[in-house]
RNA sequence: GGGGCCGUGGGGUAGCUUGGUCUAUCCUGCGGGCUUUGGGAGCCCGUGACCCGGGUUCAAAUCCCGGCGGCCCCA
């Protein structure tokens, strides 16, 4: 894994990543209202780096963006009644204009269902219509009454990704949610982030849905964290807010719905998952600033670094390459460590030894690593490197996230796990409610719920539930999470 | 849901127990100057703070109440 020392970054993960968040110009917390962050601009570039990629596969399978008001009535809200108990809770609400009183109360939208399907029943008239596939990224707001996180527990998500389906039939609706699940791999390889997805249990899903899946990743200190969701909603919303569609015999029908949610926690899993020690370690793919040229001036030296400096980020620029030439008049080791903690994944030095051998030095960010390269090969070899460290930090990543996933057939195993190293504990289960609660006690932790796709899931013959002994039907995942 | 701790320049802190030279400490940052430049060099000058509101008192960073904000533990 190369000379990057990760011991902060394990040991003491919270008080990293709270500190990075501030110092490597990503959020800053001191917003005096709790659970809402000011977004800095290098942390706003790359969150919109990635949603530059998340709008292109949005058009490429089909679905057009909207943008719905932020504000949702208290009548439209409470039509679905397990969607209205699940969020009543903490749901900020709107209740004065000026100096009266509102007839009609106002919900901060804390997700859209409630704000967009009384609409889709207007807009959603035929077959034809169908399927039916909107998104939008906006902020949301939900009252948590757990102690907030930058990026990860916040009051006010600013970066909210929805989309919202409707279909003709539930073969459809989960033909959709095999297409979420795809475009949710090809983000997650954009990132380079290895994840596991697991079926919620009936206990943890989604308020009005049928059912929930949900998409984890592996944080340093062992717990997982939720990073994306898709919900088959069967025709729990349709019913609730009249959405039918005619069919080709002229008969009315109400539509299979889907939804697909993720949020700014992406940004939160790429800083957490690849950082060290020394800061952040992005992904080529979403870096604002992929290569960074360090001139390296000599006193006594004819050589002009600066213009070399430049000429080579003109021809990198000239590529493709997102680069940028650090002039500032500061010692250049004081520029390492800057780029570093900002995530930089390749460094650039050329000093005048550079400049008259025509070649130029490469520092990889993820390894440390340095290699002298020539001059007329930079393009060549930055872009050879730049991938090197993509699939390094998937690997590196992925080996992690394996190694924190434990199969075990007790309870005894079980805590084991959770009180050494943590991680992911998958163990056979009867498939009970009761039972999995059991369970979730005794660990101390959550059931994720069951491998997804189903196939997966299924316990191999002969195990048992180590809550009631009866045989086990699936294998079930736990963990703690964010 | 229950309990505890905390809030001092941009960041990190000392001071609070026992109210009074606190005109508030130190590190860092920031602006300027000299000097330096293959991994945070040094020196000099400058800049900048007691979360908000109320109370007690001759006197509040310090004590009391409330609000806002942050952190931790338990369920």
């Amino acid at each position: 894994m190369g000379k990057a020392e990760r011991k902060r970054w394990s040991e003491d993960f919270s008080e990293w990543y709270n500190e990075l968040i501030e110092v490597a110009g990503i959020q800053d917390k001191r917003y005096p209202v709790k659970g809402m962050n000011i977004w800095l601009p290098y942390g706003l570039k790359i969150m919109r780096n990635i949603e530059k990629f998340i709008h292109a596969e949005m058009e490429r399978t089909g679905h057009e963006e909207v943008l719905f008001p932020a504000l949702i009535p208290e009548t439209e809200f409470q039509k679905e009644a397990e969607h209205i108990k699940g969020f009543e809770g903490e749901v900020y609400w709107i209740t004065h204009a000026g100096l009266d009183p509102l007839d009609v109360r106002l919900i901060l939208r804390p997700t859209s269902e409630t704000a967009m399907y009384s609409m889709f029943s207007l807009w959603i008239r035929s077959h034809a219509d169908l399927p039916f596939k909107v998104y939008q990224i906006v902020n949301v707001y939900r009252y948590e009454t757990k102690h907030t996180r930058p990026l990860i527990r916040v009051r006010e998500i600013s970066r909210f990704f929805e989309a919202h389906t409707a279909h003709d039939s539930y073969e459809d609706a989960e033909r959709q949610i095999k297409e979420d699940l795809e475009i949710f791999d090809r983000l997650a390889k954009f990132l380079a982030l290895p994840y596991i997805v697991s079926k919620r249990p009936e206990w943890d899903k989604f308020p009005g849905a049928y059912y929930s899946v949900g998409a984890e990743v592996m944080m340093p200190d062992g717990r997982t964290l939720q990073i994306g969701t898709m919900h088959n909603y069967r025709q729990n919303f349709a019913k609730a807010y009249n959405i039918q569609y005619e069919t080709e015999t002229g008969d009315h029908e109400y539509v299979h719905q889907t939804t697909f949610g993720m949020s700014e926690r992406l940004l939160a899993a790429v800083i957490a998952v690849h950082g060290d020690d020394r800061g952040m370690v992005l992904p080529p793919t979403i870096a604002p600033i992929q290569v960074v040229i360090v001139p390296i001036p000599k006193k006594d030296s004819e050589a002009d670094v600066f213009a070399y400096a430049r000429e080579l980020a003109e021809e990198l620029r000239t590529a493709g390459i997102r680069v940028h030439v650090d002039e500032r008049d500061i010692r250049p080791g004081r520029k390492y460590y800057d780029w570093e903690l900002k995530g930089v994944p390749l460094r650039i030095e050329v000093g005048p030894r550079d400049v008259e051998g025509k070649k130029a030095v490469l520092a990889r960010r993820d390894t440390l690593e340095k290699i002298t390269v020539e001059r007329d090969n930079i393009v060549g070899e930055v872009r050879k490197t730049l991938d090197a460290i993509h699939e390094n930090l998937y690997q590196r990543a992925k080996e992690f996230l394996e190694g924190h996933i434990k199969r075990v057939d007790t309870i005894e195993e079980a805590k084991a796990v959770f009180e050494d190293r943590r991680g992911i504990v998958e163990i056979p289960w009867c498939g009970e409610e009761e039972c999995g609660l059991k369970m979730e006690e005794e660990l101390d932790a959550k059931m994720l719920g069951i491998p997804y796709p189903e196939e997966d899931a299924k316990a191999p013959e002969g195990k048992k539930c180590p809550v009631c002994g009866r045989e086990a039907r699936f294998i079930a995942r736990f963990a703690r999470t964010y």
